[in-house]
DNA sequence: GCAAGACGATAACATTTGTTATCGAATGAG
DNA sequence: CTCATTCGATAACAAATGTTATCGTCTTGC
């Protein structure tokens, strides 16, 4: 069952049985806070169905940074690793079936992985993949507008774009609904 | 000589004499390319005066991503260490000398660093602190109008402002330069 | 020192994006 | 099932930003 999150967990393959019972399965409703702005991170989560979004707050309205679906983990990174309160907020979207684990286990698990060179190259990979994801991310706001942002995304994960209700989207996009809204017919327009 | 950099270094002060002649110290004149977009990288580069930009080409203008001054790091980093061609190019904006570390010399030394707990520490912590960063600058093209990214430059690199022609802060912030012309004599209005 | 080019300010106009309001369809709680 | 609420589309107008062009100043190579 764990298949699903391989290639995000801190670990080879074989050693499943020594971590497995280190996770345990939950299920919550949508619209749950798994992650208060503020606090501090204690859990890492790993998606098995449903879907989640991480907003920071901008004053009264929120802006959608990142969303997650079947298969992805997700935790506030930084706030989780350096014990300092999260400046996000992680948020379902979708009733959920999550795995959860908490900090004590997660570092024992990452720390043993670092015994094994193999294993602590890839993790370190990681991190330097979340780099150059952010840059490219960062840099799509410099250079490409709005509608081609929406068109990225659609061609980069369609499931969004579908499942998601629309002012997430926008937010993440960087724009407003009424603006989206208005892409969206746009390209309807020309596609006929 | 190194004090400048000590913070950005994968060792301990105690070992600069073990390493510090990997270092060449070399100048160069303004608009010299470090890095050339499609390259892979093979050293890193540390400011010891002048100033560098790390920039994307975006079908023939460029889009300035960051800038780095005096005691600065500058490397591509994913090209760097995953030696993939580069993305970015990196160029002198003024004459510049440098601190120049090639790449077997940088692995070396990072994986001896890595024998040493705290250091290790150290060293992945600080990519945690990229990713925040990056994270952070994303987030500002979302809910920060233009304006307000001006004012958040001047108010962490004020150097930058001042000894960085127009036109490349202009693309850094994601703006024509005659936008950030206005900008500019809008705020020098409402300062009087 | 001079000429060519780079640089920054500004204006006029065009385009993009935001704001507010309205409407109808979809959704969810009871 | 029904009513209240949420969500998405659209319109009219406002504000922000881009485009193009012009001008004067400052660099820079020679």
């Amino acid at each position: 069952m764990f298949d699903q999150f391989k290639n995000k967990l801190p670990f080879d393959e074989k050693h499943w049985n020594d971590y497995v019972g280190y996770f345990k399965r939950i299920q919550v409703p949508s619209k749950t806070t798994l992650l208060q702005e503020g606090k501090i991170s204690k859990k890492v989560f790993f998606i098995e169905k449903g879907c989640i979004r991480v907003w920071f707050n901008n004053n009264g309205n929120d802006v959608t940074f990142q969303f997650f679906l079947e298969g992805d983990r997700v935790s506030s990174t930084e706030s989780f690793k350096k014990n300092i309160p999260s400046i996000v907020t992680i948020e379902t979207i979708e009733p959920c079936t999550l795995w959860v684990i908490g900090k004590k286990d997660m570092d024992k698990m990452v720390s043993e992985a670092f015994e094994i060179p193999e294993v602590r190259e890839k993790l370190i990979d990681s991190l330097f993949d979340r780099n150059i994801h952010y840059m490219k991310h960062c840099l799509s706001f410099i250079k490409d507008t709005p509608q081609q942002r929406y068109l990225n995304l659609i061609q980069e994960k369609p499931q969004i774009v579908q499942r998601i209700p629309q002012h997430y989207i926008a937010s993440y996009l960087g724009i407003t609904t009424v603006h989206l809204s208005r892409i969206k017919s746009k390209l309807a327009r020309e596609k006929k």
